[in-house]
RNA sequence: GGCGGCAUAGCCAAGUGGUAAGGCAACGGUCUGCAAAACCGUUAUUCACCGGUUCGAAUCCGGUUGCCGCCUCCA
């Protein structure tokens, strides 16, 4: 498969350090407060980075870190009058809830900044002992020599004599220089602190992801990711320290995702233009979260909207219910095992139509190969659900017929599963997502009632009465449909 | 000011040299007591704009405009 690599500006072959596996490093929260859509979109798009890699065989180490000692969760247990461990540990059952709620699995290690600070300054050491790291004055912080690291810039294509320029860099007395970044963080009174060679402190942000993608992927392995604002100068950091550190390439592909927008927008903390993964999921269901999320290139800035996510219901409405129509024909009529049709002419497909189904997996595969091309992969789903919804509209005796359905079926239920999505009960998730709106002018209760009189009326083929009461529930945004197996509702 | 990215139909969105996937919306038809769902058909001679390279460009090169991100904590 191909990826983007951040490093390269292109996208290259990708090759696992070691034969058949793969070690994914990504970067996590900081947790002093509920985390915003924008994380839901990166934990979002690493899972499925880790799913289809599993899918294609790979037997993927996927690290996710915390972080829970910093600035913030200081200020924040300050303001809460709490200690910042019951802040970090808030939020990182928060964070964990979340995750649950939108169905994405948690990784295989989870570890937090705050239990390897043994392992931060032990990087910090060696930084030392190769020159790289310095304390600014007795007892201070203790910074990364940034010019001495030849390559200090390659990531993020910013070259050192620019980034002088540029106004906003920090200025600090005890730095050798302002592009100097902290490694260790001298501890005022009052505030957490561990024993180090340097004196009681606590550890800059970046070391700590050196430190435990280290500990836990070893000193080089394969993928490295986030959101594109951590390119700089976050990774940039990492990048620097551990290779300084180790004298060895620290990581082979660096995946950044796009971030997400509101009115073109990043959301973000700061700007306030943020809802949190609880605020969506109250009015959405989690599967039209995350297909809204994977229904564009990861790279892309994606915006954010209700419309875009009544669309997103609306199409998942399109993928479920072709599956619910499978089951009910393949399952009701014990519908076994059987040929695929292959003859030409069988079965009211053209050749090529059959093909297109034949090829799904391929074609599928083969999108997500891409630079993880989930729209595409997305857009040759719904080509094959019209394939199939026109298969259903024919019912046929014929041998290929009952196999071409079954295969469908199958097809789209595993292929779903890479991207985590059309896993649930069709029928189920049908009526969850027809029904979801909560403002209803009427209550679930009224609409059966009123369903039943219909009924009736129905019988007695009175359709006055029953366009009526049709009438009357469109007029609080209740569409019935009349099926063989009842009349069911949804809203509009 | 520096670095990077993006501009494709009413909206969302694939497509990086060979003649515009897919979704939503809309309209017409089939089906239906009426509907809905589904199916069939229609909806970009054209990919921000101007030049250039090429037999051929949405795709490559140069320029212009607009928007966004990073350069400061941020997924």
């Amino acid at each position: 498969m191909q990826l983007y690599n951040t490093l390269t500006r292109q996208k290259e072959i990708f090759q696992p350090l070691r034969e058949g596996r793969v070690g994914l490093y990504a970067c996590g929260v900081t947790v002093y407060d509920d985390c915003h859509l924008g994380h839901a979109r990166s934990a979002v798009f690493f899972e499925v980075v880790v799913r289809y890699l599993r899918w294609l065989g790979f037997e993927v180490t996927w690290v996710r870190n915390f972080t829970d000692i910093d600035d913030k969760i200081l200020r924040r247990a300050q303001e809460d009058g709490k200690p910042w461990e019951e802040v970090a540990e808030h939020y990182i059952a928060s964070f964990q809830e979340d995750m649950a709620a939108l169905g994405v699995p948690p990784a295989q290690i989870e570890p937090r900044a705050s239990r390897h600070i043994e392992e931060m300054l032990e990087i910090i050491r060696r930084l030392a002992a190769r020159g790289f790291a310095y304390q600014g004055e007795p007892g201070g912080d203790v910074y990364f020599r940034v010019r001495r690291f030849p390559g200090y810039g390659r990531l993020s294509g910013q070259r050192l004599a620019d980034m002088q320029s540029g106004a906003r860099i920090e200025v600090d007395a005890a730095k050798e220089d302002p592009l100097d970044f902290v490694l260790w963080k001298a501890s005022k009174p009052g505030e957490p602190a561990w024993p180090s060679p340097w004196g009681p402190g606590r550890p800059g942000w970046h070391i700590e992801c050196s430190a435990m993608a280290m500990k836990y992927l070893g000193e080089t392995f394969d993928l490295h990711g986030g959101g594109l604002d951590l390119v700089f100068p976050h990774h940039e950091n990492e990048l620097a320290q551990s290779e300084a550190a180790t004298g060895r390439p620290f990581v082979r592909y660096w995946l950044h995702h796009g971030l997400l927008t509101i009115d073109q927008e990043k959301m973000s903390k700061s700007l306030g233009n943020f809802f949190t993964v609880k605020e969506v999921l109250a009015r959405f269901p989690a599967e039209v979260v995350r297909f809204f999320l994977i229904n564009s290139h990861y790279r892309s800035p994606l915006d954010f909207s209700d419309a875009a996510l009544a669309e997103a219901e609306t199409a998942l409405v399109r993928l479920y219910t072709p599956l619910a129509r499978l089951r009910e024909r393949l399952w009701a009529q014990g519908v076994g095992g059987g040929a695929v049709a292959q003859e030409e002419g069988l079965v009211g497909l053209a050749n090529e139509e059959r093909e297109k189904l034949a090829t799904l997996r391929e074609r599928f595969s083969q999108a997500m190969a891409d630079d993880l091309n989930s729209a595409l992969a997305l857009g040759y789903l719904f080509e094959a659900v019209r394939l199939i919804n026109r298969l259903l509209e024919q019912p046929s005796a014929e041998p290929g017929y009952a196999g071409l359905l079954r295969r469908g079926y199958q097809d789209l239920v595993e292929l779903g599963g890479v991207l985590n999505l059309l896993q649930a009960d069709p029928a189920e998730m049908l009526r969850i997502l027809r029904q979801e709106r909560q403002d209803l002018a009427i209550s679930p209760a009224e609409i059966e009632e009123l369903i039943q009189r219909r009924s009736q009326a129905r019988r007695e083929k009175d359709w006055v009465a029953a366009d009526a009461i049709r009438q009357q529930l469109a007029a609080k945004d209740i569409i019935l449909e009349d099926t063989p197996q009842g009349t069911i509702w949804r809203v509009k």
